[in-house]
DNA sequence: ACGTCTTGGTTCATTCACCGAACCTTGGGT
DNA sequence: ACCCAAGGTTCGGTGAATGAACCAAGACGT
């Protein structure tokens, strides 16, 4: 946390686990991690974080070794950040915590997510009634609910629209790609 | 979260519910609340937090209908704060996060839960392997680690010491109840 | 060879939440 | 009349978050 002073009297796991993702910003960067985002400027885009924010977070979840700094290029030399093991093991965490927002703060549904065998919609630790086991991350399709804007303004975002597995690393559209048709209009909204 | 601009762009209701609960100290409230702390002065002295974040704290979760403040005794008036089944909800989350820090950052035990009904050990979403079920808040019973401190400085660590239920509250002992012998030794430590 | 673009940052001034100590208020107790 | 306990509020100082600007390495077109 590295706030003042840290959660440090305290005698729990809770107050470990949160010195490590209770931070403001970072369990979203964990979301966006599960949701395959992997890159600096796909974070940045979708988190709409500070750009010094989101280096320190990075930083501090790869430190944690939460996170991993992984090379994906070399001519251009970029590097890529994943889930580790460690990091996958939030995931009943953040679905149990976007369950409970689902559930309390939120009118539409905004997104679901299901077991890709069977279809089914998983339950509130990930689990899958119907096949009565844990859902192995790979096996989880995410998809879009009717809550969400169709048409955002961030690839990233747009990249999140179709059904996609969870830490399956997202494809933004390359450039120039804008919907056909929205681009020339320039209509005044008056 | 009113921290210059909240998590407004976001799409999630996991950052919905990060608003209510993503603030510093937060959690750990709630936490508390679980533990069955219901005071103002208790939280005080458990958590080390500064009074005036405390309140807001409070006031916080008690607007978002986490807490319910609630009259306890009249002739001082007193209010305590308990739980809603709103902020029961967060069990699950509260859970997975506190077994997530023990397994990566705790090197000793410091509390576990079980199923007070059958004895057997919570699993990773509070739910009881042998009777294979989510057990009720109401059947968990919270024990003390070896890795706890034995003789801690506040009357409420020194509650949670023994085994108790889950939202029960605790019970400070009434003032003089120094653990015997231990108060007139005054062993210099050098 | 030159300017430009993309990616992934760092620097910096300003704002705002956190901190901790002191103070306040209500209602006993003695 | 005085003191105490519970539950706060006030206030000055500190440090993190913010957002805009700047920086740098490497590709790429011309």
């Amino acid at each position: 946390m590295a706030l003042g002073k840290d959660y440090v009297a305290q005698e729990c796991s809770i107050a470990r686990a949160l010195e490590v993702v209770g931070e403001r910003w970072t369990l979203l960067v964990v979301r966006d991690a599960f949701y395959g985002v992997r890159r600096y400027n796909d974070f940045l885009v979708h988190l709409g974080i500070p750009r010094a924010v989101l280096a320190a977070r990075l930083q501090t979840l790869t430190a944690a070794g939460v996170l991993e700094k992984r090379r994906y290029q070399e001519s251009p030399p970029r590097d890529e950040y994943v889930l580790t093991e460690r990091g996958r093991g939030l995931w009943p965490t953040v679905r149990s915590l976007g369950l409970w927002g689902r559930l309390h703060f939120t009118e539409t549904l905004l997104r679901y997510f299901r077991h890709t065998i069977c279809g089914t919609e998983l339950g509130p630790y990930g689990e899958c009634a119907a096949c009565g086991t844990v859902v192995p991350l790979e096996d989880v399709e995410m998809m879009p609910g009717p809550g969400l804007d169709p048409a955002p303004e961030d690839p990233v975002s747009r990249a999140l629209l179709k059904p996609k597995r969870l830490l399956q690393p997202i494809e933004t559209e390359p450039l120039g790609t804008e919907p056909l048709g929205t681009e020339p209009l320039k209509a005044d909204p008056v």
